[in-house]
DNA sequence: TTAGGTTTTG
């Protein structure tokens, strides 16, 4: 800003301003207006400049400094107006458009207070911190690759960033960076601000903010196109969103919907009944809540009353639910949809739970009328006829016809699988069927193919039927939980690393000590003729680590086996916990069975020519029994004779799934759900479900008191077009 | 201060 200094001789200047210039007055300034040409006359007051010399000083008879202002900086402008000049307050302030800076995720200084951009990679809507503030905790990226976490407080709601999808994107003013564990963070400091964009390349730029002055350049605008594009081949945007017509129990899921009744349930759980102008094809769940409770319009409510559905939110979701205005548009991340049927029910609802806590994103976040979304979902409520869906009721939602109007993909789908089978045989395709009555009274042990339904499964919940086979004793047993294997390296880390085992001839160690001074670390990488291998080749061993720790260590490394110092030697870890780790799957060993032997046998895997730390060889070097991931199911099985029930023994055939990996992997998960309500779709009258070819073997079960038949299903599948 | 991403089992 150059400064210029006109010598005041009685009132008047002593040199005139250039003749084109026109007085303009304070009260007349508009936003927008061209001011090229004005002026206006007051006294100012300028703080916080910069006084930088001019390199054209002296050339054009101007004042040979420039003050440099900016609101980084600290800078403010004061303008003493008159009275009767100006209805503003006395003292007006004016923000100076400063030029920021803006800081890549991959340059950023602990202790630094910095600008940054960055693409919405992950994030939680701001709920109610357990401290005094609403809270948002928001993970970046930018095409540097690094992520960069930010917890973000405010009591005032208004001021986080509007985020609303992953892939959203934002722009940090001031905000603080932190290492924390080893890792940047960023964290609101004084002054913080944000905007928040449509990440959607082509998408209008309007930034999202509460701020009502805020500072925004023609060339950001072209920032934010190049992480647009950066950010379609970069960032995997969040979770399936879905309509309540496409919901399956399938698992998790974000919800953009319409408020149109809330209830209090009790201290810990509230109700939530919203609509997003689609039928849920599953009998849904109502919760029981006393009419006196419920707030909303009640002829509204009865109208909707086959297409909304009950949410219950738990906990900590409570507070914020509670405050939500009805009419509002939501979207409510993480919605759990749970099939659920009491034993003396012929057919299973769906159950809607938000449940307690802020993992994965899980919350509630109110959108504005302005968003994309919301105008879209406005104008489909508008076009619902709610006569038509009253008329539905005569459609009993649990008989859905397939002249139904909105025949969805699943129904198609459901259809096809009436008329095929929805499971195959993968051998002995020149068997006829027996009939089920035929094979419940004829003696064991015999093979049969059958055709029968699918009417009802157990476990219900699905992570329930995987098991830990032991082949050799055939044992089974629950797989064990986290808190356990916890529970296990807390133990062990009790014991420091014994510093005469470190680097020996097949293993390159490194350790510390955390910050706390509490916990020694040991991580003995496994080298190769002598040489480390690169990480995803890498098996290292790891004592004093955390859960955390070895996770995400299991998740770079090729594999990592948890270990504890003697004091001769290294050794395994209870067989409670996993010997081994590979990516997300545990290996456990056979208690009975395993006789640990040393683990400096891994070097002779290592000294193999092809080396690929396969989990049985590595199993069987160290002495351990392997334990092999199962699904195990109960089938009961119908067709027009009778009924019987078979069980479902199945590493990965029958599902084309493996056990191992369906505890970790949520994708998994909801396909086999998926596969599982295409064999038995839930709300369905038995003539409507779909038919199984399957073979079953029977088999005698004795013991001291009678002798009984089991049924076992073996070589099936599921159809190809069925996963 | 709060949270510090890694799903409940009501």
């Amino acid at each position: 800003m150059p400064v210029q200094l006109l010598k005041m001789m009685k009132g008047q200047s002593e040199t005139p301003l250039p003749s084109h210039l026109q007085k303009e007055n304070l009260q007349h300034l508009q936003e927008g207006r061209d001011y090229t040409n004005k002026y206006i006359q007051e006294t100012f007051i300028v703080t916080g400049f910069k006084v930088v010399k001019l390199p054209t000083a002296g050339k054009d008879g101007r004042h040979d400094c420039h003050l440099e202002v900016s609101e980084e900086a600290g800078s403010a402008v004061y303008i003493y107006t008159k009275p009767g000049t100006t209805a503003a307050s006395e003292t007006a302030s004016v923000s100076v458009a400063p030029k920021y800076v803006y800081t890549p995720l991959n340059h950023l200084k602990d202790g630094t207070i910095v600008n940054l951009y960055g693409v919405v990679k992950f994030f939680k809507p701001p709920y109610i911190s357990k401290g005094t503030d609403y809270c948002s905790v928001v993970t970046l990226m930018d095409p540097s690759n690094v992520k960069l976490t930010c917890s973000l407080f405010s009591g005032n709601l208004d001021s986080l960033p509007k985020i609303y999808k992953v892939g959203d994107i934002v722009r940090f003013h001031r905000i603080k960076i932190r290492e924390y564990n080893g890792q940047m963070q960023g964290i609101t400091s004084g002054g913080f601000a944000s905007l928040t964009f449509d990440g959607t390349v082509g998408a209008p730029i309007v930034p999202r903010t509460s701020s009502r002055e805020y500072t925004f350049m023609d060339e950001e605008q072209k920032t934010i196109e190049d992480l647009r594009i950066w950010a379609a081949s970069n960032i995997s945007v969040s979770g399936p969103a879905a309509k309540l017509s496409g919901v399956q129990p399938m698992l998790f899921f974000d919800l953009t919907c319409q408020l149109v009744g809330k209830a209090k349930v009790d201290g810990s759980s509230f109700l939530l009944k919203v609509w997003d102008g689609t039928k849920c094809p599953y009998p849904t769940w109502k919760v029981p809540v006393e009419a006196k409770d419920l707030e909303g319009e009640k002829v509204l409510l009865h109208q909707l009353r086959n297409l909304a559905v009950d949410i219950l939110v738990y906990d900590n979701h409570v507070q914020l639910a509670e405050s939500l205005q009805i009419g509002s548009f939501l979207r409510i991340y993480s919605i759990h949809t749970k099939q659920a049927s009491a034993d003396n029910e012929d057919v299973s609802h769906i159950e809607f739970h938000l449940h307690g806590g802020t993992c994965y994103g899980r919350g509630i976040g109110v959108l504005p009328e302005s968003n994309p979304d919301v105008k879209e979902l406005k104008a489909f409520l508008e076009s619902v006829d709610l006569t038509d869906s009253q008329n539905m009721e005569s459609m009993c939602s649990m008989d859905i016809d397939s002249t139904f109007g909105n025949v969805t993909d699943l129904e198609l789908h459901l259809q096809r699988c009436q008329q095929l089978s929805v499971t195959v045989l993968t051998d002995h395709q020149d068997l006829s069927n027996t009939e089920l009555k035929t094979i419940t009274n004829s003696p064991a042990p015999q093979q049969y193919r059958i055709r029968a339904k699918l009417r009802t499964y157990k476990p219900q919940k699905l992570h329930q039927s995987v098991k830990l086979h032991c082949s050799k004793c055939n044992s089974l047993q629950e797989v064990p939980d986290r808190d356990e294997f916890d529970f296990i390296l807390h133990n062990s880390a009790t014991t420091a690393p014994n510093p005469e085992l470190h680097n020996a001839s097949w293993y390159e160690s490194v350790t510390w000590t955390t910050q706390d001074q509490k916990r020694e670390i040991a991580i003995h990488f496994v080298k190769r003729d002598e040489m480390l291998q690169h990480p995803e080749d890498t098996l290292l061993m790891i004592e004093g680590g955390t859960l955390k720790e070895i996770w995400k260590l299991a998740k770079r490394f090729k594999c990592v086996i948890p270990v504890r110092s003697t004091e001769d030697d290294l050794e395994l870890l209870d067989l409670s916990a996993p010997f081994l780790l590979q990516g997300s799957v545990k290996y456990y060993g056979c208690k009975k069975c395993s006789t640990p032997k040393p683990v400096k046998n891994l070097s002779s895997i290592a000294a193999e020519q092809q080396l690929s730390w396969e989990p049985t060889e590595i199993a069987q070097v160290l002495g351990i029994e392997l334990l092999q991931y199962v699904f195990i199911m109960k089938f009961t099985l119908v067709d027009e004779t009778g009924a019987l029930n078979a069980y479902l023994f199945d590493y990965e055939k029958f599902f084309q799934i493996p056990a191992s990996e369906i505890l970790t992997n949520n994708f998994l998960q909801q396909k086999m759900q998926m596969t599982m309500d295409t064999l038995c779709p839930p709300g369905r009258k038995l003539g409507d479900l779909p038919w199984l070819e399957c073979f079953i073997r029977s088999y005698n079960v004795r013991d001291a008191m009678k002798n009984q038949v089991y049924y076992q299903i073996f070589d099936t599948t599921v159809a190809e077009d069925v996963v």
